[in-house]
DNA sequence: GAGGAAAATGTAACTAGTTTCAGTAACTGG
DNA sequence: CCAGTTACTGAAACTAGTTACATTTTCCTC
């Protein structure tokens, strides 16, 4: 096992001291030939400097912590592509962890990107992480709370979020607008993002005559859940008397779960339930199902401009949800936008 | 701006040395009293230790890193996640770099991977990396090159791949078990193992006398290109006066866009053409497609293991590929293995 | 209560760099 | 030709920890 070079054997072979190497490598005033000298013996020995040993003088690393509930999630996806791309623009890495939904070890996660002094954090956790967060933001560390909504970032912590009760307009909405009225949810549940949804998606069904009752709304945690869940939605309907022709999902996490869960019980899409769901992905044009997208992409660019760009006032930046009207929720009697085609946000 | 607590700090607030801090944090021997203080200062304190300096002292950091090509990707996702499972279990964090492709900055990213002393390096890149690599591993990181068959993996560093002829000669079976005979083919063009799935596909049709002739390969190697791609297939096949009945996907990362364009020809699946692709997804189930699959999860799971393992020795994996049969090949007339639902493998 | 071993703690050296400060050499102007 | 800059360069201090070694303490035994 080769030891590596370190900055004093560069020194060693061309002669000069450590203080000089270091000048060279990043550029303070050194004659060309000493230079030459240095260049020569870096790449004779292939020295390659330690980030670490920068990072603790700079007082922190140079890569950008991201903490994630669910990277197959078709947003949180599009997310770090965005946070990827500017963090590669400014030659930062990012550091990368998954919570994994139930997970009470997203305070570890948290502590361990504290540990490691990231430049910055981007973050979608739960409340729980709060206090480490804006501790960190007081010594310095920017902080960006993506994806959540009521009860608002905490102080000193920026935050990114889709304005979800709009999401939920949005949905009730094309819903009305094709001719709809008995409408089921399949929500994730407890995280305030989809309580907002839920709540934007009641207020505008019942300010259009078209009131949710308490039990048209199921939560399921998983995938798992999902089956189970769609199956009460429709039982109940049912009993109601009043047959679902809607299903909304909130939460992209679990479309295929909830397309899958209908396709099972052989329902027509949209001909007898129209299925509205989150976030669009690549196959949603395939299958003609219309969705409310968020800019993910941009979302995450944005996250990462806030770390690098450290402005000194926390900022709290507000998206707006878009319909992807596609064939799912059947003709559209008004004339809205639509949609064709799967439009990727990656746009370089 | 508050300042960060340093070993320093707490050493003095609880009345030791620094020697003394250490020990308590990292278990030596230490009077319960003694540790207490310690405790107390920490918590009192809110000291976070410094994981660069520890990693520079240890002379690698904690961190596994990962250069992956597109994310996007079904493929990549799953053997990301398989990555993230052991990394957490082993309190790494993943260090995360997208190339996206056609990059020649891999190399500059492999390099910030090595400056950054990561514990592993898991990589999907091209050979452009490999004498970086090779010193890495020679100099105590090891290197893990996923999913790269020919010309094999470099020595000294360790290999896990596909058997990409066998997934080739598996699509060749089944085409042919469903009695499709003119086969095109869309490939994304000069990897080893893009090469070497077109090569046992085309070597299997023509031992099931099914010649596939060169000009019923297309090569696309984004998703711009697809469309093209598949018209020109069509286009060949016809003036051949052989039109097609099946097209092969050899890249997860093309299959949306090439089952788009069939689609956008109004070509049927499986009616008048077959489709078959590489690499399950979520998807695929409610669609009906047939694909090959590659264990990526495990690939993953197995990848990290290698880097927190170390072996002295290279090893190399060869993974099998395995046939998910649907719909999209329409009825096979011999009866094999059949699967109706996606089964994602992140069992855990 | 002294002696010796074992346990706890501190001192100082070390990791791989950066940066300050001081010294030397070269260059400019009078 | 000498003073005054200015341009390079190196010694040493610094970053935030860990660890080897030395030095106490403490504890037990006789």
């Amino acid at each position: 096992m080769v030891r590596r070079a370190t900055i004093g054997d560069v020194a060693a072979h061309a002669g000069v001291s450590t203080a000089t190497v270091s000048r060279v490598l990043n550029g303070g005033a050194v004659t060309e030939a000493t230079a030459g000298r240095v260049w020569a013996a870096v790449s004779s020995l292939d020295y390659t400097p330690n980030a670490l040993t920068r990072g603790i003088f700079a007082g922190r690393a140079s890569t950008i912590g991201v903490v994630i509930r669910d990277l197959s999630s078709p947003f949180y996806l599009d997310l770090i592509r965005g946070i990827d791309a500017v963090a590669a623009a400014n030659s930062s890495l990012v550091m990368f962890a998954n919570t994994f939904r139930p997970s009470d070890h997203e305070i570890a996660l948290v502590r361990m990107m504290d540990e490691h002094r990231v430049r910055g954090l981007i973050v979608t956790t739960g409340e729980s992480t709060d206090s480490r967060l804006r501790r960190m933001a007081e010594s310095g560390t920017p902080c960006v709370v993506v994806a959540r909504t009521v009860p608002g970032p905490p102080p000193g912590l920026h935050s990114i979020s889709l304005n979800d009760a709009a999401a939920g307009r949005l949905m009730a909405g094309h819903l009305a607008e094709c001719g709809r009225s008995s409408v089921g949810v399949v929500t994730s549940g407890g995280r305030p993002s989809q309580i907002a949804r839920t709540a934007g998606l009641r207020q505008a069904l019942t300010d259009l005559d078209l009131p949710l009752p308490e039990d048209a709304v199921t939560i399921a945690a998983t995938e798992k859940d999902v089956d189970r869940a769609v199956g009460e939605l429709l039982a109940r309907a049912h009993d109601r008397g009043r047959p679902l022709d809607a299903v909304v999902c909130t939460t992209g996490r679990l479309t295929v779960a909830v397309h899958a869960a209908l396709t099972a019980r052989s329902v027509a899409i949209p001909d007898d339930i129209a299925f509205l769901t989150m976030d669009d992905f690549p196959w949603a044009a395939a299958l003609g199902i219309s969705v409310i997208t968020q800019p993910a992409y941009q979302m995450g660019r944005r996250a990462s401009e806030l770390v690098v760009e450290r402005p000194s006032r926390a900022v709290s930046v507000l998206v707006e949800p878009t319909l992807v009207a596609r064939s799912s929720c059947g003709e559209n009697s008004a004339g809205k936008d639509r949609a064709d085609a799967f439009r990727p946000e990656v746009s370089s």
